[in-house]
DNA sequence: ACATTAATTTATAATTATTATTAATATAAA
DNA sequence: TTTATATTAATAATAATTATAAATTAATGT
């Protein structure tokens, strides 16, 4: 955790931005909650739970500035609202989702999987690929397990 | 294009739905700017000029039923509007998208890519896929010789 | 330590996209 | 033709996000 703090603290500094305390909160609780999927709203009523004082403005702010510095990746689900999602420690690209079309649960994967894929954008579409979205819709393994038990 | 229509008319009333002067309206503008990426007040104001009776509202809701048929796909690119993008004939799937982080630039790519990695994912993470969203981000073609242009 | 400057935040207003409501209209069925 | 249902238009409401301006904080130089 606290490693995390220094190291993303490093990476504003060295855009000649400040870690100021509302964007310590705001971080720690996107490193609380990293498997989750918040949205500003939702990361803003995390932090005012620890940080009153803190302005919803002032959390939209961070996580666009930490989208800029790709700390955090937006990511947008189709219900309305954008999501962030903390880059995993060291990876170069943005990770997976599995969105279940059912009971709307949301799975990361951290695997690669596109490195073919990517080759072939570059070399047949002369695409210099520099990121991706990837989600896959469709029924989890739980939900699955519940249309089999309710047609038995 | 009329046969594209008829078979838009049979989709709909196979679920009760008629295909009203203002959704065949609508569908006309996405067959006609198919390749492009348009938001419901992009199609709004294109309707308007045929049919300038027409309401936003209308509009809204037609893309929303046209989603739910699969007839077209709700995509959204991270600039804050949801765009509609009409199905390529005969589709199972979502096609690709290569965004341009330099001039904007949307491409397309209809070839599937995703075979493999949808065994892996049904397989290793017991996810059954139905759909999927992919797009890269990156430098397009014309991005990358501008590039070498500017550095000569 | 104090003054100066720039960065940041807060509080609030404004904007924009989208959805809900309700009365009117069109369509299909009886 | 009557009746029921689906759909639309017009508008209001909602919700997410961004902009603004004054206040605060942090860094810098004296
Ligand atoms: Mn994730
Ligand atoms: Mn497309
Ligand atoms: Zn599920
Ligand atoms: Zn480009």
């Amino acid at each position: 955790m606290e490693h995390r703090i220094e190291q993303i603290k490093k990476q504003l500094h060295a855009q000649n931005y400040k870690l100021t305390p509302q964007r310590e909160a705001t971080v720690r609780v996107l490193l609380e909650r990293e498997e989750d999927h918040l949205s500003a709203e939702d990361v803003y009523l995390l932090v005012k739970e620890k940080s009153p004082e803190i302005g919803l403005a002032t959390v939209y702010r961070t996580l666009e500035l930490l989208s800029e510095l790709k700390i955090v990746d937006k990511i947008n689900f189709g219900d309305g609202v954008s999501r962030y999602d903390l880059r995993k420690e060291g990876a170069k690209h943005f990770h997976h989702h599995l969105v279940c079309i059912e009971c709307g649960s949301v799975e990361e994967i951290v695997n690669d999987l596109l490195e073919d894929v990517e080759k072939i954008v570059e070399k047949d579409f002369g695409f210099e690929v520099k990121d991706h979205r990837l989600t896959f819709h469709g029924i989890c393994r739980q939900c699955q397990g519940a249309v089999v038990k309710a047609t038995q």
